[in-house]
DNA sequence: TTGAAAGCGCTAACAC
DNA sequence: GTGTTAGCGCTTTCAA
């Protein structure tokens, strides 16, 4: 009896009671094999395996194999509700076909997030998932292009959920179609001065953001008024209070929920009641903003769909069944609470 | 030339180049190997390594040592700022070490929680951080103890960050001592009458919660008032309406600032002033809070800390260096802000 | 202080 | 349909 240490069960045993080859165990219970086996066979070695309770080693799977059965996924901040959002509907979905979810937090920080790509495709996780944007910068993108070279070359797959320089598969959500809905709401109350607080510059969603807040203006002959945020809520209460520098505005668009809060706030803290003096829009709908006081007006973005999806995507690319258009687009709309109102002219013109 | 496939380099490239063995190089680039190496020889094989450009195969390691370089965090629910800043703060500290972070988030259904358990302990995760407090019931206890022990047997390690039944190694924010703190502030303003909104029955985080709340009236010779949330925004705002169906309190201790947050928009729809008639404290201190109207006060927990001490501590029980104490208390403060007052004699006893 | 040899548990070629 | 053989890239005895 030159028993390994170990008590639970390997393949080779599952086989050797089955009396078959490992080969043939391995074709009945690798659920990706392809290769026929007599059913009877097949029968006694699912038989075995349960009795048993063999289950497979991922490790020695992932070193034949070359890839491990892990979805990674990429966020700028995990403790943004839009990224933890994302994060909930990509682990479900992965946890389902019996992939894990390693989740990294770049902190906003590309070098962080270039550092996490390295590790990634050195440990081969099979799929990544960019729920953030991408830069506009040259040597940013450079790198991530070589990152992502190399996590091909083992046939590792890439999806992004939001907008990337790289021509990626990718579940998008309308930012451009989002941004003029929201701004057009404002129109419609009869607003006429309205502001933005804008994202990091360097960003793509940002800049998709601007662009429909921008084109519904120029539609109506109106003068764009910007000021950048971080999409953080210090980043909004800090553009708030800039804009607020050089009043004249009756309404502002956020470009994200997360600013909008920090808006929200520095307002009231200047004594701006909101939608009365001040009409806010913001974007994305994370949870919880109907609890504010006042419920804030914003886009809806299907963020757990967005995640799952993602997830779906990469799914679908390792196992070669993708098929559809590279890009697919997720539709946003508006969800009016109470932080807009008409504009009250009264007050526009005081000096706020 | 009978040249592999791939182009990256392995460790007998390495090792052939230096003129050494093998084992030699994986003496040299195994940082956990104790073997000693002559120096000269150690910096050749060190400078090949690295004109090479190689990197060690993760999945090889794992197959030998059979234990993933990943830790595991598991979480109630990741859209909870509270989870998520523990998550930032292990993802960080794991990072530093070469290590990825598997994150799963139950949201908060135990059989869940016990699937990827499952799912973790096949994969062999080096550690597992259980962020969330145990549930007190029979059948789940035995499941996770089940589960503890798979990970036990190939030497994975196990750190709780919430009271659990079990006596793993842990990391824990001190709940009474705080929710003593949360109900003593109250009582120094002049309150009297005194609500609870606890969280759910079966966890243990709730339990020393509601003891530290009792604890603190009993010295008073007051009497409780409870009802119970889920620890989720919705679960707060019924559990509030739950209490002004019997009036008569003035202020209320939440013992989460999710459930405070629903509380507070709750007792807003009815008109009910903070902290002019009702008084409010949290607990956690989740990010955010300071923006909100009117700023709420609660008991800190340090929660990013908490994640990354959760990490330290799996990795010093995984390289044999851990020292001190089972359990380590963090300990929270009292953080005030605008939701607690002085009661207003006139309105608590005006019928609510 | 170094190296040879033997796998970790699985799957991919290739033959039959 | 099934089996044989040969590794994936690393670490670990064991012997020198």
């Amino acid at each position: 009896m030159a028993a390994r240490k170990t008590l639970v069960p390997i393949l080779s045993d599952v086989a050797r009671r089955a009396k078959v080859s490992s080969t043939t165990a391995s074709r009945v219970l690798n659920p990706d094999s392809q290769h026929p086996v007599k059913d009877a066979t097949r029968q006694r070695v699912i038989r075995v395996a349960a009795s048993l309770g063999y289950r497979p080693n991922p490790m020695a799977r992932a070193l034949r194999t070359r890839q491990q059965p892990t979805i990674a996924i990429l966020v700028h901040d995990v403790t943004d509700l839009y990224f933890a959002e994302i994060v909930r509907g990509a682990t479900i979905a992965a946890s389902r076909s019996g992939f894990l979810t390693i989740v990294c937090s770049s902190s906003r920080d590309p070098d962080t997030e270039l550092q996490y790509l390295e590790m990634l495709s050195r440990s081969r996780v099979a799929g990544v998932i960019f729920a953030g944007g991408g830069l506009e910068d040259e040597a940013y993108k450079r790198a991530v292009r070589v990152h992502a070279a190399n996590i091909r070359s083992y046939g590792g797959v890439l999806v992004a959920l939001a907008p990337r320089a790289d021509r990626w598969p990718s579940e998008l959500s309308d930012n451009e179609g989002g941004a003029r809905l929201a701004t057009e709401h404002l129109l419609e109350l009869g607003h006429r001065e309205i502001a933005l607080i804008s994202g990091p510059i360097k960003l793509r969603t940002s800049y998709e953001r601007e662009q429909g807040y921008r084109a519904a203006l120029t539609k109506h002959g109106l003068k764009p008024q910007v000021a950048v945020g971080e999409f953080t809520r210090q980043g909004g209460a800090r553009a708030m209070a800039e804009l607020l520098a050089k009043p004249g505005f009756t309404a502002v668009f956020v470009a994200n929920d997360a600013m909008a809060l920090g808006a929200l706030s520095e307002l009231r803290r200047r004594g701006i009641t909101v939608p009365s003096q001040m009409s806010l829009v913001g974007f994305d709908d994370v949870p919880g903003l109907d609890y504010l006081h006042p419920a804030l007006t914003t886009i809806r973005v299907p963020m757990a769909e967005l995640g799952a999806s993602g997830t779906a995507r990469a799914l679908a690319l390792l196992s070669g069944t993708d098929k559809g258009p590279r890009v697919r687009m997720h539709s946003v709309e508006l969800v009016i609470r109470e932080s807009t109102a008409v504009p009250s002219q009264a007050l526009s013109l005081v000096a706020l």
